[in-house]
RNA sequence: GGAGAGGUUCCCAAGCGGCCAAAGGGGGCGGGCUGUAAACCCGCUGGUUCUCGCCUUCGGAGGUUCGAAUCCUCCCCUCUCCA
């Protein structure tokens, strides 16, 4: 085991902020001297089944305190994903029913291991303490902080100025993040930034207990390939790590070379040094900063799919892109017509590369249609019997076949 | 319970009887430029076999009018203040 000041040290990096760290240290000491593990917990909302780069920041982090010996819980929060978590937009989500999130958590938990190692994780769901609560004990829950204090949270603060709505039950949302941590006696606890709020919730809650507090470590929120939003699937700017390697690939590729280096930061496994090294190279103009974004998609994407996965979706990329060819597989969609000739928008259409006719029309004219690679111009162009190769824009492919 | 303010196209946000398929911004899409990027520039952005016409859209349901997103009635939802 390392020396608490080293795996201080590793824990660090990467993070916005420990609170506190020399409380952290005190622990590591302690741990160290007990041979007593730490117990590191983090929580996930299990109404996003499918888990993206910007989740694997933490779980990273995870599983760099599995390495140095600590437990880690990977806590779902299946009982606030009951309930339908109304956070921050004013329709209320559909609430998940016990199948949606078992099922869920099943993916999880399958995503999760390609990170962690799943015999030394402990994975549990909030249910599991919140389902047996009492309706006093819920109350009693909230006579532990005031509305004053709930309202300092950002997000509530914002809401309640612009007159947007705040339901009671929100306001349940940090209480019962802070419980797990009483419920599982947590010793750190991960988060984004954004969860500071929910994270301190646990201290105090801790601290309501008569429990020792537990440390929070936050790590910064990654943007999403647009450089500008946290990387969420309602942005639709997220990589999954289940996608398959050509796009996971594609999208790293998408980035600009400034996310670029965020990315490496948080995700890479490159030690600080070489980081530094590429950093000073981009400057100095030694290094082709598409060199270096193309070592980060390879890395990546290998180490969710595999070596020979990764080498095949940049060749692949590298033939689409940098050689203008064509994919090695394509969606393939037959159209079996009556009469003689298929009008081109409808054909778009019905493939699904355009949602309507209209759009369709439009592609054409912005001259964004390639048919057998001839840019097509007339958007009343008619199909007859045959195989056709349709690009649209720069990297939808689509074979029709009209028969 | 009472009094006000609001609900507009994917999002924000103008419009307040015809010139409104509805300004502007964002996002998205297409083109240019490039490193396939980013930034930047240009264009498009309800549907419909044709830029005409027609159809559907401005919280919901009715009504007034030659004509309504715009006026009236009732209802639903949100916010604020008072109790």
């Amino acid at each position: 085991m390392l020396t608490p000041h080293k795996q201080l040290e590793i824990i660090k990096r990467g993070v916005t902020e420990v609170i506190f760290e020399k409380e952290l240290l005190a622990k590591l000491e302690k741990s160290f001297k007990s041979k007593i593990p730490l117990k590191i917990k983090a929580g996930f909302d299990p109404t996003a089944p499918d888990i993206h780069l910007g989740h694997t920041v933490l779980i990273e982090k995870l599983r760099q305190f599995q390495e140095l010996g600590h437990e880690v819980i990977f806590l779902i929060g299946d009982f606030t994903g009951m309930i339908g978590d109304p956070t921050g937009r004013s329709e209320t989500r559909k609430p998940l029913t016990k199948e949606d999130v078992l099922k869920n958590a099943e993916t999880y938990k399958e995503q999760v291991f390609k990170i962690l190692n799943p015999e030394k994780t402990i994975v549990c769901f909030n249910s599991q303490w919140f389902e047996n609560m009492t309706a006093l004990e819920i109350v009693r829950l909230g006579a532990l902080e005031t509305v004053a204090r709930m309202l300092e949270r950002d997000d509530f603060k914002k809401r309640f100025t612009n007159q947007q709505p705040i339901s009671i039950l929100e306001f349940y949302y940090p209480l019962f993040q802070g419980y797990d941590s009483v419920h599982l006696k947590a010793d750190v606890e991960l988060g984004g930034t954004d969860q500071r709020f929910n994270l301190l919730m646990g201290r105090s809650l801790q601290k309501a207990f008569g429990q020792e507090e537990q440390i929070i470590i936050m790590l910064p929120l990654l943007e999403g390939i647009d450089g500008v939003h946290k990387m969420s699937k309602s942005y639709g700017n997220y990589i999954g790590i289940s996608e398959a390697p050509k796009d996971i690939y594609g999208k790293l590729m998408s980035i600009s070379d400034e996310l670029m280096l965020k990315y490496y930061e948080l995700l890479s496994h490159i030690s600080n040094e070489e980081l530094a090294q590429i950093k000073s190279g981009i400057r100095d103009g030694s290094i082709h900063p598409k060199k270096v974004k193309e070592n980060l998609a390879f890395e990546i994407t290998e180490r969710y799919w595999g070596h020979e996965n990764a080498i095949q979706a940049k060749a692949e990329f590298d033939r689409i892109f940098t050689a203008g060819g064509l994919p090695d597989e394509m969606p393939e969609f037959i159209i079996t017509l009556e009469n003689e000739t298929l009008w081109i928008a409808q054909a778009l259409k019905d493939s699904g590369i355009c949602q309507s006719t209209s759009e369709a029309q439009r592609l054409i004219k912005q001259g964004g249609l390639t048919i057998n690679n001839t840019k097509i111009t007339e958007t009343n162009l008619k199909l007859s019997r045959g195989d056709y190769l349709l690009k649209a824009g720069k990297r939808r492919f689509v074979r029709l076949i009209i028969r």
